[in-house]
DNA sequence: CTTTGCGCGACACGTTTTGACGCTTCGATC
DNA sequence: GATCGAAGCGTCAAAACGTGTCGCGCAAAG
């Protein structure tokens, strides 16, 4: 019939058809993107995408697999982001920052997955500020971090993929786990992943092991090697929250509801509560003698605690009573240490 | 001549065109369009340009300014984002992750860049997770932030990202800017920007004011407004060195240098130390009483002291004795504000 | 050994593409 | 207010491109 409707639709088609090639480890074969491409209306013998393909990869960094006969179509692993609506400098600017950010929370392997992402912002950034010479940037950004001076234990390779993995597909992890005895010992265990939690220099998953229904916390950096079994999660026990379990004190992060602050701090602690407040309706008066008294209805948590010692003798709790008592407490002791010897 | 060579390079011209196409509030004109596309080796009419741009508006979000004469061609605010080699599920749950954590510590108009990343990412997401329902996956995923519980100060509309334009084009910038005294009087100064400093809740501007040559730091949201103006940044005062500004103590932030740190710690958080070291050479020796010694090099840093205030009782610093003292200090002046009442 | 799926070269034909003109529109400059 | 020039846009015709259809070959599966 030699239908011969080389129409508008080309371009439209070999667009999608670029954005169904996988990155490397993955590939797709010409048959299935014809089956996809089916899938969305456009109906193309499966000549045609081979020729697209071909075409394509004329001045695309795509590549094809011929080990297996259906070849398997990728993009290689260095092929550079091509984004169509350009990010903006602003953007690029932002996501660098967030980057450069991520070093400190994310395990490493993760934040190496957005390379791709960046180098573009890297180049997009360079183009904006031609005028200064390219890499300026970086000198003009300075995040500065409240993080705990930890140094995030390192995660063996592959774990932390195949975990996000799991998870996102909802199967089962065989891992081979480094107990927290001495010598560490490994052993290995199907465990059903629940959720996936990141504080700050660690990372763990939230996981029921075997056919046990509670659910621990596993810490990536003990995962000598995991890999995703074919076994589906079993449902969650009865009701699992992460949020409850998080505020149930699994990670040293109970929450105790809302409690009315009142705190007597100096003054240059006072200057900064009142730019960055510590709730909507914080009020702060100036006591009589010279330091400031602040009211605000806050979370009880973990971390407004070590926010409060962390400034030291900057901040007084008044009340509520309990925390006062808690923190009062907590100095005892420490003054102990230090006055003792 | 009619030299009618539509060969393969019309996909790739129009690929091309597609990326050179900024997002809204940016325009760029076909002729200028024509320019960059000869830059880069593709020769064609401006016609054949016109045309490309007629034929892509068809089925994708392009939009043209007509009132200005040379057209101003550009993506809708709402283009989604085409990428292509596609983010995999992996990279989008991390990039998930990381802009959760970006609300705290960015400003919001900062993150809202984003949102076509993000957008993008979830897509992504719910394709990978399909089998599971769609957006599961953020109630599996948690980060615990150690951040200060501050809520940052609002920054006007718009003043974020001209200070972001001003930096990377550097240009002086023209700002209202509302004074620490009481009743915010506004002044208006023009400004040689220098870096862009983010410290947890706030956000400043480091530049030399007027025709004043040391370099201050301006909080973000006390910017009334903000304009990018045609002067370029006067070249920093000799030498200036954001790492040594910071590092000199303007933002509570003062560095002095390495130190031998020897801490008796408590078994909880011996544990943790374990596994998130302080230093690389950390060392932790049982000492007699049960409690534990560690020792470390390690950088003396406000966030140090922050961090082994915020434990309590589960740290005592040993030495060096200056460090010591210090802390020791603050801690007779914590627990006397709690002793006499 | 046959079957089936898939890669690939070839062919034919209709559609697109593209430079070339020329006319029109709209701002800017004198 | 007239003139000039840059840009947008309609039209045309040649040539290249895109596409379905075959048919051949190869390799793995039946």
């Amino acid at each position: 019939m030699t239908e011969g409707r080389g129409s508008r639709v080309t371009l439209q088609r070999r667009m999608l058809l670029l954005s169904m090639i996988p990155r490397y480890p993955r590939q797709r074969s010409a048959p299935e993107l014809l089956k996809r491409l089916a899938h969305r209306g456009l109906d193309v013998t499966l000549r045609t995408i081979e020729r697209d393909l071909e075409n394509l990869s004329l001045f695309l960094p795509l590549a094809r697999d011929e080990r297996m006969r259906p070849y398997g179509w990728y993009w290689t692993t260095d092929a550079p982001l091509q984004d169509v609506p350009a990010l903006d400098p602003e953007t690029a600017l932002t996501l660098c920052v967030l980057d450069e950010h991520a070093a400190s929370m994310l395990p490493p392997v993760a934040r190496a997955r957005l390379t791709p992402l960046l180098r573009r912002a890297e180049e997009v950034l360079a183009a904006a500020g031609e005028h200064s010479g390219l890499r300026l940037w970086p000198e003009r950004v300075r995040l500065l971090s409240s993080a705990p001076p930890l140094i995030p234990p390192p995660i063996p390779k592959g774990v932390f993929e195949t975990v996000q993995q799991a998870l996102l597909e909802r199967r089962c992890l065989d891992i081979d786990y480094r107990s927290r005895s001495k010598e560490g010992a490994l052993s290995r265990y199907r465990v059903h992943p629940l959720a996936l939690v990141l504080r700050e220099p660690m990372t763990y998953l939230v996981a029921t092991v075997g056919e046990y229904t509670d659910p621990r916390h596993l810490a990536l950096n003990r995962f000598e090697s995991a890999t995703v079994s074919s076994e589906a999660v079993r449902e969650p026990p009865d009701g699992f929250d992460l949020n409850a379990f998080v505020a149930g004190g699994s990670f040293d992060y109970p929450e105790e509801g809302e409690i009315r602050l009142e705190l007597r701090v100096d003054p240059a602690v006072a200057y900064h509560l009142q730019e960055a407040r510590l709730s909507e309706d914080q009020q702060v008066v100036v006591d009589d003698d010279g330091r400031m008294r602040v009211i605000a209805t806050v979370r009880q948590t973990a971390r407004l605690r070590w926010w409060i010692l962390g400034l030291g003798a900057g901040v007084e709790v008044m009340g509520p009573s309990a925390l006062r008592a808690t923190i009062a407490e907590e100095v005892t002791e420490l003054s102990a240490l230090y006055v003792c010897r």
